[in-house]
RNA sequence: GGGCCGGUGGUGUAGCCUGGCUUAACACACCUCCCUGUCAAGGAGGAGAUCACGGGUUCGAAUCCCGUCCGGCUCGCCA
């Protein structure tokens, strides 16, 4: 080894230890005469000295030390000299004095400050360009680190309950449902393709007829749509599966997993204990979105009643269309600017509302009782009667200095645009406490799901998802009321595991996809070899996914985006600056796999 | 496919709305020199930018207009 210990793990308990370092230069501190080196390595960093006096070779090489050079320094561990510890540093408390020291590798100035923060602080598409300084850094290097603590947790945590983590293959087969899938064209089976799993669902269901009873896996899951934020290409999940258990063993284990990697693995995370679990029906009713942001309140209320009473045509006439009226009130927003409300309004029809009803109630008004109407300021003022005014405040819990939000519409668009809407107040409000993950469980979801594309029923969740027992005999006949045997667990607005208890009966399997709209032909061609494993004993089983990206960013301290916690992840156009990924490939290659371009004005 | 925001020395920004007082400013980084206890070290000096690209308007464009590319957010999409 060229270190004999590293820089981070340095401690008063090593005074006077003779020490042989190895690492990166994070800072030089030249005085002229004496010099300092901040030194890093992977542990962390610790200040190095030297004294030209007692050390003129050294202290001359280490003059022409620059930011990210590799060093090697021999010297000895000492206390700093009284006054002169930092307590910002672990190793604050010591500092080594240099006695050798020499040059590993030397570095270009590097394109952006590595010792400093990066995200959110470096164009990203030049971090990503030099994704390993980016990674270097500090704040990057510790999201790597506890993403690693956590996955090595959660195989441990998972080994000890008995479970098995098993590999499935990444080459796998195409089904028409859900997301796009990436193909891979075969070069054996000239005009086949395989295709990157989107999950592994049908296999773990495979593995629990396979008798495993418990299985895992870290699995990497391909979706070709479209990045954001929150979503890549390929994610990573917990995938696991378990035989003969009911919904109460899968959301057990979980809120168990994670309130465990809370306490045991991160810091500064303050979490709901027990995770409150929420009917779909309620959660859609009060937040408008099936993945609510439980660490502020702005509930949403159904308006639809004192709508249909009133006489301001955009309220009363979405009740009558069929439609419904909600709305929440902005606590201290009454006196919201006009640039300020457009600006609302703007959001809402962004996200698909016709537009937004505001009512703000002046912070003079004295009490919803003492309204009058002057306090009363709103586009459709002269339309309201204040006593519409007071039930809506009342409903929506808005006061004096409050400012109501109110959209009316189709169910699903009015939903969409105040669920948004509320997460943007809370964002604007400072609502939300950045030191809570509000873990929860969303259960009692539909089975299934109108697509008005389609025209058709589809599943909400997927096909393979039981519904309730007693539902079996709705699904021919009210196929909206069947509720599934589906949980996910959300926090903080997003959606971080899906699961259910799944269909281990052939003949039911095959009603639900006879609903679905498949033939007999089709169900063999695409599920042939899942629902014969249903007829060779297939055990009570179920599972969960949870997404270990989407997690790392809540556990990590300033992740901008589901980027910082992947090493190397795609910019929004599916591109890796780095690599120049995608790329195009030998026309030899391409005959080898039968595959001819098309160019683009060609194409049909 | 649609909408919005952005692209100015190595990095991060200002300037843009209201075109000319710009020889494009500031901080950090970089280079040289000074400096023996700093830890975002300090001091002095210096170098470094065809203002993403293409076209247009104008006597004159970083600035106004159009298009393209790239990045981000977002709708669609994501069983």
């Amino acid at each position: 080894m060229l270190k004999s210990i590293s820089c981070g793990d340095l401690r008063p308990e090593h005074d006077g230890q003779s020490v042989t370092l190895a690492g990166w230069v994070h800072r030089r501190r030249d005085h002229g005469g004496v010099v300092f080196i901040d030194l890093r390595d992977s542990s962390g960093l610790v200040q190095v000295v030297f004294h030209p006096e007692t050390a003129p070779a050294a202290t001359e090489i280490a003059q022409h030390f620059r930011a990210e050079w590799v060093v090697q320094v021999e010297g000895t561990v000492r206390k700093r000299p009284e006054g002169t510890e930092n307590a910002e540093l672990a190793t604050g408390a010591i500092e080594v004095v240099a006695t050798e020291s020499e040059v590993l590798n030397e570095s270009k100035t590097p394109p952006f400050d590595v010792s400093q923060q990066t995200q959110g602080q470096v164009d990203e598409l030049l971090r990503l360009g030099y994704r390993y300084l980016d990674l270097r850094s500090a704040s990057m290097h510790d999201n790597m680190v506890l993403r690693h603590r956590v996955v090595q947790y959660m195989r441990r945590f998972l080994d000890d309950r008995g479970f098995v983590e098993i590999e499935t293959p990444i080459l796998t087969r195409s089904t028409p449902e859900g997301a796009r899938d990436f193909l891979v064209p075969s070069r054996l089976q000239a005009g086949t393709f395989y295709a990157l799993p989107q999950s592994p669902q049908q296999l773990k269901q495979l593995l629990m007829v396979a008798g495993f009873e418990r299985y895992f896996q870290i699995a990497r899951c391909f979706r070709d749509e479209d990045l954001r934020g929150d979503r890549q290409f390929e994610h990573t999940q917990l995938d696991i599966e378990m035989s003969f258990v009911d919904e109460d063993d899968v959301l057990g284990l979980i809120e168990e997993l994670y309130t465990a990697i809370v306490d045991e693995v991160v810091s500064g995370r303050r979490i709901l204990r027990p995770f409150p679990r929420l009917a779909y029906d309620d959660v859609m009713a009060r937040y408008g979105t099936d993945k609510p942001d439980l660490r502020f309140g702005l509930e949403l209320a159904d308006l639809s009643e004192i709508a249909a009473a009133s006489d301001v045509r955009i309220l009363r006439g979405a009740v009558e269309a069929g439609g419904i009226v909600k709305g929440f009130a902005a606590p201290g927003c009454a006196a919201y600017s006009r640039k300020g409300i457009d600006g609302l309004i703007a959001f809402a029809k962004s996200r698909g509302a016709q537009g937004l009803v505001t009512i703000g109630i002046d912070g003079d008004a004295p009490s919803l009782e003492g309204l009058e109407t002057e306090h009363v300021r709103s586009a459709i003022a002269s339309a309201l009667k204040l006593d519409e005014v007071r039930a809506l405040a009342q409903r929506t819990g808005a006061g004096p200095g409050d400012l109501m939000l109110i959209v009316a519409g189709g169910a699903t668009v009015v939903n969409t645009a105040l669920s948004q809407l509320r997460n943007e107040m809370g964002e604007r409000l400072g609502l939300a406490d950045a030191t809570l993950i509000a873990f929860a469980f969303v259960t009692d979801f539909p089975l299934f799901e109108w697509d008005e594309e389609t025209a058709a029923w589809g599943p909400s969740h997927h096909l393979f998802t039981s519904p309730w027992e007693e539902h079996w005999d709705r699904i021919e006949t009210d196929p909206a009321a069947v509720r599934a045997r589906h949980y996910d667990l959300v926090a903080n607005g997003m959606e971080l595991a899906s699961g259910s208890i799944r269909i281990h009966d052939r003949q039911k399997q095959e009603r639900v996809m006879r609903f679905l709209g498949y033939t007999n032909e089709q169900m063999e061609e695409r599920f042939g070899q899942l629902l014969g494993a249903l007829e060779y004993g297939a055990p009570p089983h179920g599972g969960i996914a949870p997404g270990i990206d989407r997690l790392m960013t809540l556990l990590t301290d300033h992740a901008e985006s589901i980027r910082d916690v992947i090493a190397f992840p795609k910019t929004q156009a599916g591109t890796d600056p780095l690599f120049g990924t995608p790329a195009p490939v030998q026309a030899s290659q391409l005959a080898e796999l039968h595959i001819a371009i098309v160019p683009e004005d060609d194409a049909i």
